[in-house]
DNA sequence: CCCCTAAACATATCTAGACATCTACTTGAC
DNA sequence: GTCAAGTAGATGTCTAGATATGTTTAGGGG
């Protein structure tokens, strides 16, 4: 080691930093094959185990994606799913300076794959929000979102079985305009929404379900939608791949 | 082992299983000391490494959090801080020289740390929404915001640097109301926003600033303000400590 | 009683090697 | 020419240590 440079810093971490810099100075581009732990442990004289906490870093940074077989591999985020809480007509007006985060999947809609709907005894929090009784049933209607083949969102809606009942909403189709018309046949049309946004890393079982890479958090999204008289007719529980969208909310100044 | 179970799984996922549900079962609550490495050697009969990955593992989800020294503790979650979309910018509130952000929390307050106001050269997606020229100086405002004297927010918002030469915005102390009163002093009041949310693995800079465990995400929240002739006159880009924030939008169908 | 120090203990880093499992490519049989 | 088997190489899992560094606690000195 020449002279007294930082020694403060662990090994597995200069590496880490090296493999960074030479990431984000375009040596590597997304989807290239980054030098492999043998390699590693040449080029830095380290053993195998050092090699692997520098990748290992890094995969917990969501930066790069291993391969089993095949390698350590720069992350390519194709992102740029953009779900917008309030789709107005004004967006050519307030729109005009451009989104931050330029998301270009214009167009490119993911698909609705029905996971199954079902009856069960409602959460604590939902039986609360939706104004049941502590353990009452509600509709369960399970969906999952693809795009290009690929899941990017569940959504769980729950919603009150006694109210739903013989109606689309209780059919793996609910008909056209979705349950929000079928709602409004029934009354009980929503016109105001309020959504919870939370993120945290991802459960094995979620990673599993949406095929998220480790490095990947979760966003979850809970709507509930109210009727002009301010009842809560439905809860949604989303759960989205982190690195697949960009959420967007615009309101006034009242 | 008895019988021909899953030996599939690897022995620490399995370790990791059984501490998780050992957590779930409240034998261990928030801020309790899980076994230690040598412990765990014992019980399972494994080497040091493969203890340590288990608790890789749960650390990744952010269920533990290993303090060097001292042991694996079980993660208490503070409990989210509300940031509301809406009535936290409502303009009774900053136009009576409220802070905004006095809405926030259980009546617990972030206190705001100043890191200092500057002009530079507006990166090019600000100058954009800005509707600025590129490589145009804008002003820089930096804030973080503290919780029981923990980090959970850094904010850093950009204005033309021009527009706000010579007001209160180039002072660390803004003045009652905030910048978005200094702005409507300019005739230029912001009436709508637009709030891009992502989430994603922080950096090891934003992890420091922030004081993060691993296993814990960022919110980024990008803010748009725009006056009511549809120009932009803020950008602030926020990044949250995604386990202390949960954010909350309200608004009508369409 | 407080402060300082030392020892015990815990996690963090690092090494060296073994076997397992998956991938991608090559080779050979049909 | 195509498909299957084989093989080299890559990451994944696991062991058994050594050394480093921070935390807690117990003890001793002032």
């Amino acid at each position: 080691m020449p002279s007294g440079a930082q020694k403060r810093q662990p090994k597995y971490q200069r590496i880490a930093a090296a493999l960074k810099e030479a990431i984000a100075a375009g040596q590597y581009g997304p989807g290239d094959r980054l030098p492999g732990e043998s390699e590693l442990m040449g080029t830095y004289g380290v053993a195998r185990m050092t090699a692997r906490q520098a990748f290992a870093a890094l995969q917990a940074e969501g930066l790069v994606e291993a391969r089993k077989g095949a390698g350590v591999f720069v992350r390519e985020f194709k992102v740029g799913l953009r779900r917008r809480g309030i789709q107005r007509l004004a967006v050519e007006v307030w729109g005009a300076g451009g989104s931050i985060w330029a998301a270009d999947g214009h167009g490119r809609d993911p698909q609705v794959e029905f996971l199954g709907v079902s009856e069960k005894p409602a959460p604590a929090a939902v039986a609360a929000a939706l104004g049941l009784p502590a353990g009452a049933i509600v509709r369960v209607r399970r969906r999952r979102f693809l795009l290009d083949a690929k899941p990017v969102m569940v959504a769980t809606s729950y919603l009150d079985a006694a109210l739903t009942a013989g109606t689309a909403i209780a059919e793996p189709d609910s008909g056209p305009g979705g349950i929000y018309a079928r709602l409004a046949d029934l009354g009980r049309k929503p016109v105001r929404f309020r959504e919870e946004v939370r993120s945290r890393m991802p459960t094995p079982e979620e990673a599993d379900g949406l095929g998220l890479t480790s490095g990947t958090p979760v966003v979850l999204v809970c709507r509930t939608a109210f009727t002009a008289d301010g009842h809560a007719v439905e809860v949604n529980e989303m759960t989205l791949d982190a690195s697949a969208y960009v959420l967007e909310y615009e309101f006034d100044a009242p």
